[in-house]
DNA sequence: GCACTCACG
DNA sequence: ACGTACGTGAGTGCC
């Protein structure tokens, strides 16, 4: 039998209060509101939610403060009762937004009580074979167990964890009447807390004792008349009046009709947002840090990231349009109006897989083109070069696939399903197996792969363009993604050229460098091992060698070794030996794997991989060769033109994400220091410091540095610490002088914590969105992870939103000129330019920069040109 | 396939 | 009392 349970909102609040209202202590949000009843509430509410089902009823009644029926009958209704403290007058209101946030119904009604409400409730569920739980510490609801037997009523006992259950059966024994004579009771000995009078001298335990003995008042009454030989008998004809008005006051209003508000009432999960957001506002830090573990909880967060309600989309997934499929060998043999188009490779690297065909989708057809006949077909091209609205997945690799086998570009998409969704979330995986698996869409193995990308691109798409209309995103993907592929393409495609032989000889010197340096090892210690093996290695160093580890201290890195650096003479050898090999085994003796006929090398970018909208590099990644030491950078003397006609030009943002930070954080000191034009790091020591730039020492520029960075990255003073090699103590006053010179800062960083913990996610300056499930953890560790990613996907994002645009920017301005954009890491752009055009296009580019997208404070761009990539910088 | 280490912003 | 800077990719060893 599903069960309706009800809950008289007024008492269960007052109850809530009053034990909770310690003289003087009370809970309170940061603003004084008082949120102590509030609190206990919660947790009756949460204890009732927990037992209820899916089928079950949960409704909450309120009193609201018009006058009732009572009040007017009776001008003395609860007169006597202390006026209700201001500090519960105020958690009404934010009870009935609990009851919101926590999807619970609930109702008041001008002119009724919570009383009649509840009763009425507890009547019409009871009637409709529902097994009926009552909630309240008021008394007076015992007479609604007189319904019927299937309603039980709970009352909380002191400290409001456990309850006395009332039911037909146990009332008599526990309160000494039966439930039809609860009334009767109120009548004669009348009930101090209402009001109630009652017939005068006579109390509880008589007016049990006369009920048990007549029944009914109305029997009694007559009774006494006609036997006038007691006091008692003589008082009850003498309050004859009283006891019936008390009598009907007392009676609770059952039959008010419920029907629509039983329907309403039906069970609902939690939703974590409305919850989280209540929790959030009046600062309920242990129950947001919980929320996970909540029972019947609907992460609606987790909801919102995918497209579809998983229950709805497995319901409807046999009536999703199926497409007929269709093998030709001519363009013309289609029809209707094309609408989708899919590449047919293996999906892995676009710039060496085999391009095998394309998939095309009308409204009701996939059709499949083999590349053969594709190529001879000048249907087919001229539909590429057509700008018609077509969708697609992965417009980049595309684009690349086309243009390597001499295809024109398609020109006419308006919808890619990758970066579409990359926009959605760009944590839930883009690869694209599990991008559908992600969306519940299951791929047949034996099916043709572009067969199925581009049919489900075709059912996806407006479900995935209402969810970025939805989240302000639309532009950030008309406007920037999808045009970006196309500069991305345009990149891979043109390569970044490298020379064979330089990089052999550097390959050849280092090579032996880490050779000599492993027989020195082996020698020194007079023991051979695998050097590339941390685990032999750490044997060898803090085992055989002894070498006594600093406490919390692990593994081989080179901070670990260069900690021990005077501890034994092998470590400078292996510190050496690590720096060699690695230049090699990366760089030096891999890259040239990637080196195409051409002399460049096609790398791939991710599009659709970051976390905060970056893009990132692989086979080879050229984001990250090498620059910090100079056997490193040394590598960069391999990537140059051989005709002397083209030089490569560096241009990078000046402080990009520092810059980002002052805006968005409108941090007006940072402002003013970035608007003067000073050296960031020496100008914020000054600041932070209080000297003169002038007497801004190295090691304060060093320690103001380390700090600029540690804000961007959600500092800790343990991470300080341990940078600026300084206790922790130290590393704290000095997060706080900085926070208290740049007002602001920590306002910022509160505003993206606790944005994300209401909504999940946080937003870039061009509405990129990052979720971060764990930022409502009760793992204080995953938590404290989220909140820093929160503060720095904000501004790191925002740094990769604007050198989008600014790649946008002047791959257009660019298109009259042979130079090309070669490569972009992060906060720099790479040119191919013809010495011819350096001094033109220069400061074109340099100004498309600065301009990508309008802040409130400058943008600058350093760089310079130069023969190799090494000198370019 | 994962952990470790280290290259970059 | 606890573990901690953000975001990547690649080579290597080891289960």
């Amino acid at each position: 039998m599903s069960k309706t349970y009800i809950v008289d909102g007024n008492s269960l609040l007052f109850r809530a209060y009053y034990s909770t209202a310690y003289t003087g202590n009370f809970m309170k949000t940061s603003f004084g509101v008082p949120t102590n009843a509030v609190f206990a509430f919660h947790n009756l509410i949460k204890k009732i939610k927990a037992e209820v089902k899916s089928g079950d009823h949960l409704f909450v009644a309120f009193d609201t403060d018009k006058p009732t029926k009572r009040s007017q009958e009776f001008d003395e209704y609860k007169a006597q009762r202390s006026p209700c403290p201001t500090e519960l007058i105020m958690q009404f209101s934010i009870a009935r937004e609990l009851l919101d946030a926590m999807n619970v119904y609930w109702k008041e009604v001008p002119g009724y009580e919570a009383d009649d409400l509840a009763g009425s409730m507890a009547r019409y569920a009871s009637e409709n074979d529902q097994e009926v739980r009552l909630f309240s510490s008021d008394k007076d609801f015992l007479q609604l167990l007189a319904i019927k037997d299937n309603v039980i009523i709970e009352v909380p006992k002191k400290g409001l964890k456990e309850t006395i259950l009332y039911n037909q059966n146990n009332l008599h024994d526990l309160f000494g009447l039966n439930p039809d004579q609860i009334t009767d009771f109120k009548g004669i000995a009348g009930d101090p807390s209402d009001n109630y009078k009652g017939i005068a001298g006579i109390g509880e335990k008589t007016a049990k004792k006369l009920l048990n003995d007549h029944g009914h008042l109305e029997e009694l009454i007559q009774y006494c008349k006609e036997h006038q030989d007691s006091k008692i008998n003589q008082k009850i004809v003498a309050g004859e009046k009283e006891a019936l008005f008390f009598k009907h006051l007392a009676t609770i209003d059952t039959f008010i009709d419920m029907k629509t508000d039983y329907e309403k009432a039906e069970y609902k999960p939690y939703l974590k947002s409305k919850l989280a957001a209540f929790y959030q506002k009046y600062e309920m830090r242990s129950f947001l840090t919980k929320i996970d573990t909540l029972s019947g909880l609907v992460d609606d967060f987790a909801l919102q990231m995918r497209l579809f309600d998983f229950e709805e989309k497995a319901e409807n997934k046999n009536d999703l349009p199926r497409f007929e499929k269709k093998q030709i060998h001519t363009f013309s043999e289609i029809k209707e109006d094309v609408i989708g188009i899919a590449y047919d490779s293996d999906y892995i690297n676009e710039n060496t897989d085999e391009l095998k065909g394309f998939s095309l989708a009308t409204k009701t057809t996939v059709f499949y083109i083999n590349k053969e006949d594709a190529f001879k077909d000048n249907g087919f091209k001229s539909f590429l070069i057509q700008d018609k609205q077509i969708s697609c997945y992965d417009y980049k690799g595309m684009l690349v696939l086309l243009k390597r086998n001499g295809f024109e570009s398609i020109v006419g998409i308006d919808f890619d399903l990758l970066l579409a969704t990359y926009l959605v979330n760009p944590t839930s995986g883009q690869k694209v197996n599990d991008l559908f698996i992600s969306y519940d869409i299951d791929l047949n193995p034996e099916e043709r792969l572009s067969d199925q990308i581009i049919a489900n691109t075709i059912l996806l798409k407006d479900d995935v363009i209402n969810k970025l209309k939805e989240n302000d995103s639309l532009s950030l993907f008309q406007n920037v993604e999808l045009p970006l592929a196309r500069v991305i393409a345009n990149m891979e495609i043109e390569g970044f050229p490298m020379d064979r032989c330089t990089l052999e000889k550097i390959d050849k010197e280092y090579s032996q460098i880490v050779e000599e340096t492993k027989n020195e090892i082996y020698r020194l210690i007079n023991k051979e091992f695998n050097l590339n093996s941390p685990k032999q290695l750490d044997q060898v160093l803090f085992t055989d060698l002894g070498i006594k580890r600093y406490k919390n201290e692990k593994g081989t890195s080179s901070e670990v070794l260069l900690s021990h650096i005077n501890d034994h003479p092998v470590i400078p050898l292996i510190i050496k030996y690590r720096l060699f090999s690695k230049l090699v085994s990366t760089y030096t003796s891999s890259l040239p794997k990637h080196l195409q006929a051409d002399g460049k090398i096609h790398a791939i970018y991710n599009q659709a991989l970051t976390a905060t909208g970056r893009l990132s590099m692989s086979e080879p990644n050229l984001q990250n060769i090498s620059i910090r030491s100079a056997e490193g950078k040394n590598i960069r003397k391999a990537f140059f033109y051989p005709d002397d006609d083209r030089l490569i030009l560096s241009l990078d943002y000046s402080q990009i994400e520092l810059r980002m930070l002052a805006h968005l954080g409108d941090i007006k000191i940072l402002k003013e220091i970035f608007k003067e034009g000073l050296d960031i790091h020496t100008a914020t020591a000054s600041r932070v410091f209080k000297v003169p730039i002038e007497e801004v020492t190295s090691d304060m520029r060093r320690k103001a540095k380390a700090v600029n960075f540690g804000i961007i990255y959600g500092i800790s003073s343990y991470g300080l610490s341990q940078q600026l090699e300084i206790p922790r103590e130290e590393a704290k006053e000095l997060i706080n002088s900085f926070k208290e010179t740049f007002t602001g800062i920590e306002e910022f960083q509160t505003k993206c914590i606790e944005f994300a913990r209401t909504n999940g996610y946080v937003s870039t300056i061009l509405n990129r969105r990052r979720y971060l499930k764990d930022i409502n953890s009760s793992n204080k560790v995953s938590r404290s992870f989220s909140e820093r990613a929160a503060v720095n996907s904000v501004i790191q994002g925002s740094a990769a939103d604007l050198i989008k645009v600014a790649m946008i920017k002047c791959f257009e301005l660019l298109k009259p000129y042979k130079t090309k954009i070669i490569l972009q890491i992060h906060d720099e752009l790479l040119f191919s330019v013809p010495k011819s055009e350096l001094k033109i296009v220069e400061p074109l580019l340099r100004k498309a920069m600065e301009s990508a997208i309008e802040l409130t404070i400058p943008l600058k761009v350093d760089g310079s040109a130069a023969e190799t990539w090494y000198e370019a910088h």
